[in-house]
This record gives C-alpha cells, sequence and structure tokens, in this order.
DNA sequence: GCCAACGTTGGC
DNA sequence: GCCAACGTTGGC
C-alpha cells in the first residue's frame, strides 16, 4: 500500500518546469532542513509512494503536477559538501543528520489547484498544509485528500 | 516587504 | 530543562 505526500518547493529554487528538464525527469530532494521533515524522508517514505509537487511563495501558491519516489532515503550528500549551500559542519559522516529521496515526474494537473481552492475544498478542511502555522515542507497526504486534489485538477 | 508562527541555539 | 533571542518559512 502506497501512501501520499506533498513536498513543497519554491519555483525560483526548483520548479515542475526544472523537473521536467532533469535526466530521467528525476530529482534528488535535498536540502531539507527541517528534522521532523527528515524523519519522513528517513523512516517513512518509501518507493512507490507518491507525491503532490507544490509552489510556494508564488501567488496564489498551488498545486502543480504528481511525481513518485523512486529511491528510499539516503544520506544527503550537500550536507557534506563545503561549498554547498546546504553544508552542515555539525553533520557526521557515520551519522548522517539530513536525507534526500529521488522523484520522479509523474503527470502535470490538467489545471493546478491552488491555495484558495484547497481551502474551500470541504473534504480538505483536516489537510496538514492548511492548518494554522504549518512549515513543514514534507508533509503527509491521506488517500482521501490524493483523490479530491487530483480531481480538482483534472485527473 | 511585512510579519505570524513557527524551529533552533545557547546561556544559565 | 527552561526560555530569550534569533533565524526561517511562506502567505498575504
Amino acid at each position: 500500500m502506497h501512501r501520499h505526500w506533498l513536498f513543497k518547493t519554491e519555483p525560483d529554487a526548483f520548479s515542475w518546469n526544472d523537473l521536467e528538464n532533469s535526466p530521467k525527469k528525476t530529482t534528488m530532494w535535498d536540502g531539507v532542513r527541517n528534522y521532523q521533515a527528515r524523519n519522513l524522508l528517513r523512516d517513512h517514505i518509501r518507493v512507490g509512494d507518491r507525491v503532490l509537487f507544490y509552489h510556494s511563495s508564488v501567488s496564489p501558491p498551488k498545486v502543480v503536477g504528481t511525481a513518485r519516489v523512486v529511491m528510499d532515503g539516503y544520506p544527503d550528500p550537500t550536507q557534506f559538501d563545503p561549498k554547498s549551500k546546504y553544508f552542515d559542519p555539525k553533520s557526521d559522516p557515520d551519522n548522517p543528520r539530513w536525507f534526500v529521496v529521488d522523484i520522479r515526474m509523474e503527470k502535470p494537473l490538467k489545471t493546478p489547484v491552488t491555495l484558495p481552492e484547497l481551502r474551500g475544498a470541504k473534504t480538505l478542511t483536516e489537510m496538514k498544509l492548511l492548518k494554522k502555522g504549518n512549515r513543514l515542507s514534507v508533509l503527509p497526504v491521506s488517500a482521501k485528500e490524493w483523490k479530491a486534489i487530483l480531481s480538482m485538477g483534472g485527473l
């Protein structure tokens, strides 16, 4: 039984179009530096799980497509790279602090689903993304929410 | 650009 | 272990 997640990204940093242009339309989801999100990447997100790709910090924020997890969690190499903006000198290679998964583009929504639309959907009132104060960049999505959002997006 | 709502750090 | 100060996220 595969599960569902939502990954946020600022399109200025990495967009749906960037994913499309990546080799094999696949990318390493690097740079997550939050422990709750790390725990999900390391311990809970598995190959075959499905991902809603969400553009944040744009107007309006929106879900633009779906992706598939194609590699289980493994240590984020950028934490050990002094030239990377994600370098973490306190991370021990024998006990890495930060993890990534790989995702591959699946399908764009026929029409992106905006944050106001999500807020307006009666079936989505419990969605974690919509909870006040939520700042996680990796969030669980229920099967019901997944279906509803794809339907709103014309899939 | 503002600022609420976080999460993290470090002194004690 | 507490919590003030600070930094970040992300909607608006």
